[in-house]
DNA sequence: CGGGAAATTGATCACACTCAAGACCAGTGG
DNA sequence: CCACTGGTCTTGAGTGTGATCAATTTCCCG
């Protein structure tokens, strides 16, 4: 099972076995948390089932989605192996989810012993390094139209599930206007507008992608916003 | 001179004196570049004198900045390690400027024979990486003032000069603005507002903090902005 | 001095946030 | 089976922040 979590690729069979062994299974229901920020980091995460959200609160309250996690990938580890040895955001469920946790201290014995796990877990970084800058740069310089595409879009392709219509995709406005950094009143005037243009179709908690070039478009913003 | 990179702190003498073998000088002079974005990741560079910033540009012709590098920090690290091997980022002068050019095929063989560089390397990242979080956080909750509060504080911290009224700081409205993702004329409007309640002194590309506790309680949102 | 870039300041405007009211929907218990 | 309830979503109206545009002014350096 754990031999599909693509930061466990280089290691050996008996390493995944020590893990198995040290490691110990966490479930959490629906909007509860793995962990908090700022918190110790005493474990690192695989995410066997479920949905989890990493999150950044500020002192307002605001919510602020920073990226979701899908089955078998790895969360907390930033936190792990940083030498401030806190988390740097909270971890919550989206739907009832099961992870595998790791203690930070193993999790480094491991990476210390292998360091070909080590460099996966660096290129693992520095993807989602480059992941963040871009995002930083389209929050900096685009509209929230083009930006809560750019998110349907990114969704997508993790999280979608290929319909005879579309792709599906299940989030609240709510859910999308934290990680577009709007509001959910926004991101319903632009879904409701994309649904006139027939380009998807919403429901509760829920849309259908019905044409993905054109959204892609959007994204990119190649294609003009609505009128 | 190498042993002031933080990131060469736990390579042997033998191995600095390679990199000093293997690698190669690089001047530029300000406004040149020293790589642009999406080229082929060649080099990973340490800055040995002057002061280099790190910069997306939109398709319109933006620019966001990413960050800026001081002496004896490394840059286009992440290019040089990541298997997409190209630079997430230009590199731009920002003064005359002096480098030590790596070959990444060299550093990687270096960082591969080296896992305690190895590991120095991934907490660089992290730590980069929780910035950008914090930024992106930033971005998406905070006003412009306090932005450009957060932006003043952080660069004192890192290029900032002590002179007797307080730090000084040489940027032009027109990178702070890059730097906060603001304009130049709201940056313009801002300093003058700060300057009018005696909190700095501004000049042309300068300004002085005179009262660094004022300006970081800005920057947390515990002061309000000016009426 | 004079040229040119940096900075200031005013006027205007648009995007998206805020607040409010109500419609819609799904699950629950009578 | 239907009414109720709570949460999600929609839509409208009003507003404010900060971007944009334009016109000067200031400053530095040659």
């Amino acid at each position: 099972m754990l031999q599909r979590v693509e930061a466990l690729r280089h290691a050996s069979p008996e390493e995944v076995r020590t893990l198995v062994r040290l490691g110990l299974p966490r479930a959490v229901e629906e909007d509860g948390f793995f962990f908090f920020q700022d918190d110790p980091a005493e474990r690192a995460y695989i995410l066997l089932a479920g949905r989890v959200k990493m999150i950044q609160v500020t002192p307002a309250g605001q919510q602020v989605t920073l990226r979701t996690i899908g089955p078998y990938r790895l969360f907390g580890a930033i936190g792990a192996v940083n030498p401030t040895a806190t988390y740097p955001a909270s971890a919550q469920a989206l739907q009832d989810s099961l992870a595998w946790g790791i203690a930070s201290s193993d999790f480094r014995r491991l990476l210390q012993n292998n360091p070909a796990l080590l460099l996966d877990l660096t290129h693992m970084t520095t993807d989602y390094l480059r992941e963040m800058q871009e995002r930083y740069r389209e929050m900096v310089t685009e509209q929230v139209e083009q930006r809560i595409a750019r998110v349907v879009v990114r969704l997508a392709g993790q999280l979608g599930r290929r319909i005879p219509e579309g792709i599906e995709l299940t989030f609240s406005r709510q859910d999308l206007a934290e990680i577009a950094g709007t509001t959910l009143y926004t991101v319903s005037r632009v879904l409701s507008g994309w649904e006139k243009r027939g380009l998807i179709l919403t429901g509760r908690e829920r849309l259908v992608i019905l044409h993905p070039h054109a959204l892609a478009q959007l994204a990119a913003g190649s294609l003009p916003p609505a009128p």
